[in-house]
DNA sequence: AATGTTGAAA
DNA sequence: AAAAGTTCAACATT
């Protein structure tokens, strides 16, 4: 016991990480790899333990005996025995069940506790003894629906059941492209053949470092037909561009498979929405029957975080085919990792904006949190409003106008995005400070046209909607004001930080600010989104306005 | 056949 | 717990 250590471990899972302790910095890598955080209140930082993030530190290696030990030396208290006991048992639950083919081919579910299957099975058929083991054999068909029902239960299943080949195709990457270091480590991390369960599983690299490029190393180490799965239009023509780009396939083995080309080829390219659409009424998928009777060699989910749960079936069928996840977040607002923790694979390979910032592969952020208080009449009508009304009261704080051009001054050389969620709050900054608005409403063509002024920095501000969340070729910009955000995920301020950090010659440091009106329901909101860029390991500085 | 408009969905 | 944006298919228009 001794009260001077950076830890407080509670019963309930909870870590209570002290940043301001002098060892905050040795702590705080054993501390993400084994839990979650989820607050940020003051200088105290929570974290909690999941059953998912101990599985996620079993992947990485890490064993009971070395957390037990880092718990018991780095924590106020004696951390308590019957969370102590929990953990064990779930390090232990990681190697318990495994998926293996045995000498005749068969697909086999292991089980090195005895008894274990039959409860977790009752309907799962003879189960059998090799002496050591108990094992159940079934249709390789129920893999995916397998592995699922046992993670719902509490179980994960080591999946060394290997892989059927996709049909062959001849492409190589073209002369002279060369890997950034992290893009190859993350590759031979998912092939990595020792491990046996090698070629499933997510890379979790940051916006802006080239996650495509993954792709197409493995596209061209496999050779063989690959389906692409994008979030949407933009990145699915940015895929298509890139392949092309970069590899040897000739037009007539890659096609977008979209609305108004439906086109399979043995690189296919298409989106989330596509699969899921369903056609009226009947209720029934209207595509995935045709993307089912190929021979797919590789499925890679790009942002594989958004996979809508109506796809974890399909994802399901495809468990004996190789499966790449791209991600810049493994959280999920509708907590359902494990599903593609299960699904997809485990967590081959992971960089943080810090490591590439730190090497140049990406800009240097610097994050602010501007604290912006009512005017005297405001302050006074948001106590008279519903709560609904009061977030948005409180996103569309009037003073951050001022804030607004306090930045807007200081940072007179710079290309700067203006963000916001509210077209009216937008309307009012664009009537104000003149400069120019795109949000969903503006046409193609305008888009393009701005955004082609503000690339040759003809327009020096641009004003934008949630259209600058996802789905298009926004320019570089050195500095990004957040007017106000959504109902606070960490997804959202991810892509906005996103798209500040790919690196553009002319700086290496790019600011993001973030206008919040304290005491409010809107404070909450942005502490939840800030969650993302600290995870990362970055600070916000707070600076109170007036 | 290529393009534009509209409404429903998630 | 809410607003904004995207995308699909179907129909309408050249």
């Amino acid at each position: 016991m001794n009260p001077d250590r950076p830890l407080l471990i509670q019963g309930d899972h909870y870590i209570y990480v002290d940043t301001t302790h002098p060892e905050y910095k040795i702590v705080l890598p054993v501390v993400q790899e084994v839990s979650d955080l989820v607050k940020t209140p003051s200088s105290i930082h929570i974290y909690k333990i999941s059953s998912h993030s101990i599985w996620y530190a079993c992947e990485q290696g890490i064993e009971f005996q070395e957390a037990s030990r880092f718990f018991h030396t780095f924590s106020k208290l004696q951390p308590p025995s019957t969370l102590m006991d929990w953990m064990k048992s779930q390090f232990e639950r990681y190697d318990i069940l495994k998926i293996v083919l045995d000498s005749r081919n068969r697909m086999k579910l292991v089980s090195s506790k005895k008894g274990l299957l039959l409860s977790l099975l009752p309907d799962g058929g003879d189960c059998l003894t090799d002496g050591e083991n108990e094992y159940m054999v079934f249709d390789p068909s129920y893999r995916g629906r397998l592995k699922k029902r046992l993670m719902n239960e509490g179980y994960p299943v080591k999946d060394f059941g290997g892989y059927e080949q996709g049909a062959g195709i001849d492409i190589s990457k073209k002369e002279g492209i060369r890997l950034r270091p992290y893009q190859k480590e993350a590759c031979d991390a998912f092939m990595k053949r020792s491990s046996l369960d090698g070629g499933a599983g997510v890379v979790i690299l940051p916006c802006g470092s080239g996650k495509t490029m993954v792709g197409i190393e493995l596209l061209t180490r496999l050779r063989q037909e690959t389906l692409i799965v994008t979030p949407n239009d933009t990145s699915l023509r940015q895929w298509f561009r890139e392949v092309k780009q970069h590899t040897s396939v000739s037009d007539e083995e890659i096609s977008m498979y979209d609305s108004s080309k439906k086109e399979l080829s043995p690189i296919t390219i298409t989106t989330y929405q596509m699969l899921t659409h369903k056609r009226s009424k009947s209720g029934e998928f209207s595509h995935l029957k045709t993307f089912r009777e190929r021979q797919w060699g590789l499925v890679i989910y790009d942002e594989v975080h958004l996979l809508p749960a109506p796809l974890f079936r399909f994802a399901a069928e495809l468990q004996s085919t190789r499966r790449l996840g791209l991600t810049a977040t493994c959280v999920r607002e509708d907590g359902r990792e494990g599903d593609i923790f299960s699904l997809i694979g485990p967590k081959r390979y992971e960089a943080g904006i810090k490591m590439l910032e730190e090497n140049q592969w990406i800009a240097s952020p610097t994050c602010k949190e501007i604290r912006v208080p009512f005017c005297d009449v405001d302050a006074k009508k948001y106590w008279l409003l519903s709560k609904k009304e009061q977030f948005r009261h409180a996103s569309e704080n009037k003073e951050k106008l001022n804030v607004l051009d306090h930045i807007l001054k200081k940072h007179s050389r710079n290309k700067v995005l203006i963000i916001g969620s509210y077209l009216d709050q937008l309307e009012m900054v664009k009537a104000h400070t003149g400069f120019p608005l795109v949000t969903g409403k503006t046409p193609k063509e305008e888009r393009e046209r701005i955004f082609q002024n503000f690339r040759q920095s003809k327009i020096r501000v641009l004003i934008l909607s949630k259209v600058a969340n996802l789905a298009l070729d926004l320019p570089d910009a050195e500095v990004g004001i957040q007017l106000s955000g959504a109902f606070g995920s960490r997804q959202e301020e991810a892509q906005r930080i996103g798209r500040l950090l790919r690196k553009s010659e002319k700086s290496d440091d790019v600011t993001f600010y973030t206008l919040v009106t304290p005491g409010t329901k809107e404070e909450e909101r942005a502490s939840n989104r800030q969650l993302f860029m600290i995870e990362q390991g970055y600070e916000y500085k707070t600076e109170e306005w007036g």
